[in-house]
DNA sequence: GACAGCCCTGAGAGCGCTTCCATCGGGCTC
DNA sequence: GAGCCCGATGGAAGCGCTCTCAGGGCTGTC
């Protein structure tokens, strides 16, 4: 590839010229070269490959209506953006499926409560086919933005709006956080304990909210001081531990709505010199490398699909921008991704 | 905002007709005014408000040259892009720094090594101003595809090949490891330890290798069996401690090179019942939240502005952006941030 | 009162590409 | 052998914008 003085590549012009064909077969060529002949295709090929001529992007979209691009909206404030895995695992799915699809990423941080507006006019400025958006809390403007925008959408974890019927449906990507507790919770009983305590996750959360539920399809008739209340962090996982250790001294089992709080959980039954698994048996959610297998014993724990989950939303996406520009194809539906139970030695 | 039947936005030529100006006039309104007496201002803006005018950015693109937009490029091993806080900060830093000028943020992760290319047809694709890029090795190729493309481009982190003649200096901004480095070893020689060791990082990477440097800078002659590998992992950092209790007993101090190394000896340390710091005074590198605050006793540790390093990063580029664009303006530089000692309790 | 000069404004070219439509040529059919 | 149809090709329009350039109105000066 020749080096190119910015500014002065060559255009398609020049490639049309170089191969004796008008500009209208080149860009045939360049676009698949369908319904081009194949002497014709090699000659253009070949001029295109002497110039080392690389289309301009911004031209092809001015006519298309297509940038190739999609956004990826990230609401959520840094703390979690930063400590937890799971966005970035899920962004690597995303773009590793983005990427196979020659559609690229393009990251919307967004800036505290009052920078939606410079996401809504990003998004509506055509700088972008389409968005994939995380965690969306009841009052999250994405949703609006991007059906102003009048562009598709896809969002990561079920929106806890979704039950409005004033929103279309939107597709979204979800673990399955309901049937994942419930395996825990099954297995913790199937072990043989009877008084199985919950830490749960913060009420805003579908997922924290799907968990419970999913503990409470087990133990349909369970005593409520049985669960506490966390805030998927290390530190509100011992505090709730220590809460349900003096309400309940003889519990012998702990669901904990996430890793991290069994975690903490984890380290205030240590300090109380409880046998973890033999005298409490402990099960986690998450399955978060840097934290399960770290503990002493290792957690066992829920499983999920992170980076399958990114690739899912991804794909969902480019379904449904391909059934924009086709007026084709299925319809894109949510996606409820399947949850194992990894059993290490915590339980 | 008037919702837009997406493909039929307005354009300038609507709100040119709306205020009853000229095309050209309209522009230059909706690119500042400048030149453009009161009333028109006025009555362009009222249109566009109107309309709910958005520019097109593949037209201006089109023709202005210009993006708007830079890649920052990860090519780390997915491993490090997860588990790091270091980078989700930086972009972080980076967001923020173009968000405030204007400029969007193209996410590029580098999937394998055979995905360069795709990466090279990217960035000489005219997609974007620039290239932000992180994490270079001795072959990293990011250098010559940035070059190739014309394009700008800034550095995290001091490359391995800054002192390659053949490259034109490309800034970087990298944080004063060997200054840090030797403010912990001096540190620990004023706590009146005699015994200090050092757990170092990769020999390939030049933070790891400026940290070593550092140590050695202030104890000249020490004795080269206090040092030992590590790989920046916290099992690493458990390794050599382990290697160096059994070549020293006696030590009585150790600088890890970076934090996660730094919780992997403190568990070796708590296992075999060394007080620390009692007997054994221990410093990080990093202070990384999730690390050095958690370890009982917390982590003495080398803090550094990563949040900042990743806004001057951007900032270095929108100055190169700049001078591209006008001609002039300060070449930008190479930039070492400060690192300054957090005293906690380990040390 | 006339003219120079300045500031605003508008006309128009053109950025590089895709795509509609007309054209052309070749192979078939009768 | 003439007419037809179809597939391949080229001409040209136009996507929405910026920016140069020329012109028009106004002020200020002599």
């Amino acid at each position: 590839m020749p080096e190119q003085p910015r500014g002065s590549r060559p255009t398609l012009e020049a490639v049309a010229a170089r191969a004796g064909v008008s500009r209208a077969t080149a860009s045939r060529v360049v676009n698949g070269g369908d319904g081009v002949r194949k002497p014709l295709v090699d000659k253009v090929l070949q001029a295109v490959d002497e110039l080392g001529y690389i289309p301009n992007h911004a031209a092809r979209t001015l006519v298309t209506r297509r940038t190739g691009a999609v956004a990826v909206v990230i609401a959520e404030p840094e703390t979690r953006f930063f400590s937890d895995p799971f966005f970035s695992q899920q962004i690597r799915g995303i773009s590793k499926e983005l990427t196979a699809h020659d559609t690229q990423l393009v990251l919307l941080l967004v800036e505290g409560p009052g920078d939606f507006d410079r996401i809504a006019r990003y998004l509506a400025g055509g700088h972008v086919d389409g968005a994939l958006a995380f965690s969306l809390h009841t009052d999250d403007p994405v949703p609006a933005i991007t059906r102003r925008a009048g562009i598709p959408a896809v969002y990561g974890g079920r929106p806890s709006w979704t039950a409005d019927p004033g929103d279309q449906a939107v597709p979204y990507v979800d673990a399955d956080n309901r049937g994942g507790a419930r395996l825990a919770v099954r297995y913790l009983r199937d072990l043989g304990r009877t008084r199985i305590a919950h830490i749960a996750g913060p009420a805003d959360q579908t997922s924290a909210m799907d968990r419970l539920d999913g503990y409470r399809d087990v133990l349909l008739d369970g005593d409520p001081t049985l669960v506490a209340d966390g805030a998927f962090t290390v530190e509100s996982g011992a505090r709730a531990m220590t809460e349900l250790l003096e309400r309940h001294p003889d519990l012998d089992a702990v669901f904990a709505a996430n890793d991290l709080m069994a975690s903490g959980a984890l380290r205030v039954l240590r300090e109380r010199g409880i046998a973890v698994p033999e005298q409490v048996a402990l099960v986690g959610f998450d399955d978060m490398d840097s934290v399960a297998t770290e503990t002493d014993p290792p957690l066992t724990t829920v499983g999920q699909e992170i980076e399958g989950m990114g690739r899912l939303m991804a794909r969902l996406l480019l379904r449904a921008l391909d059934r924009e520009r086709t007026g084709s194809g299925e319809v894109p539906e949510s996606v409820i991704t399947p949850t194992t139970l990894v059993r290490r030695a915590s339980a």
